[in-house]
DNA sequence: ACCTGAACACCGTTCAAGT
DNA sequence: ACCTGAACACCGTTCAAGT
């Protein structure tokens, strides 16, 4: 697992063969069917592994903040795998691994007096939110991002587009980078102390 | 594209092949490569495609009815294609297609009194809660989806994961169906609406 | 108990050649 | 201008056989 996890890093998902796995292994290709019965089996173990890495946050401060240290911490891991993303959509998330958020989440929004329902809905919107956040960061920094939307978006006829060409800068702003994965996370949150019973 | 978004709509992503899609069209495989320069170009235009299909709702109503009309609007199109959200991915999302819903939101947003960076860093969490909601809802009922939470919640160790345990039911329903999407799509707005310039 | 080569039914794409 | 078969370098997995 830690060396397909490896691989997937630094090649992408469409590098990790079970033959390629094997041989960087040192070993025969059918050797790995005797730990997985196959390649989906190998896919689920390298997704529980990475979940598992998820450190929780210290329990601090208002429950505003100790949520958003949990989205930032899911944010990080998903981020330090950006390959990894892609192995995880199909897959339904309901492992220990993936679970420990969810149980510190809902135990931060109990505590501040939000009932089951709010807290489940709650928290499932942040962790959303975050995990789209990540996947549709591109790999490289947030200036290559936004600079990429900064060539594409001019492109657009004005005629059809005049809002995108009045915006464009704060567009591509919006594309990637903290800035924004914060102001998402202060949205929802406000949305939710709205609702929070007095 | 037309009978390639029916095969992956039909037998998924893996399922097309160039050689599976050309053998459909009662043509050689190396054809292909006579329209699209390779695979790749070929899923751009799966994907171009189906942004095309989305239907802009009616101008009529509060900001937050129209905002909330084109999320639900985005959230079909990626639903009656649950595979082709796997191929969107990786891709940037910048053709015009896909950027029409953009024009009509900051539209909306502005006219609601939103500055350019707000309407666009708004508009931007919108857009990643619905793309998440829906590429998190597995194919079928959303009751199965429930169901099979229920299944795997229970399994986890109660001593572990109290808070859980304590709302398996709540989760459960938090994790697909129209009440999950419309609770945090609410959450959104109303984050957006206490920030509005009055 | 653990390992594995050969074989099968697939891929995407290059190349050279057909009409 | 449009099409395509053969070939190359890959896949995941079954099966039967090795130590």
């Amino acid at each position: 697992v830690e060396v397909a996890t490896r691989l997937v890093d630094s090649e992408g998902v469409d590098a990790l063969s079970m033959r390629r796995l094997a041989a960087e292994l040192g070993v025969g290709t059918m050797t790995l069917y005797g730990y997985f019965r196959d390649k989906e089996e190998l896919l689920d173990a390298i997704v529980d592994a990475a979940a598992d890495e998820i450190r929780l946050p210290a329990a601090r401060g208002s429950w505003q903040t100790q949520i958003k240290g949990i989205a930032r911490e899911i944010r990080d891991a998903l981020e330090r795998h950006p390959e990894g993303i892609r192995i995880r959509l199909a897959r339904p998330m309901l492992t220990p691994g993936a679970l420990r958020t969810t149980e510190a989440a809902m135990r931060i929004l109990r505590a501040a007096g939000f009932d089951r329902a709010e807290a489940a809905r709650g928290y499932r919107t942040v962790f959303l939110y975050t995990f789209a956040f990540a996947a549709f960061t591109p790999p490289g920094p947030p200036a290559k991002a936004r600079q990429r939307s900064f060539a594409a978006l001019p492109a657009l006829p004005p005629k059809e587009f005049p809002e995108i060409h009045d915006a464009i800068a704060e567009l591509a702003d919006s594309m990637a980078g903290d800035e924004q994965f914060e102001h998402g996370l202060d949205l929802i949150l406000d949305g939710l102390q709205a609702r929070r019973a007095p």
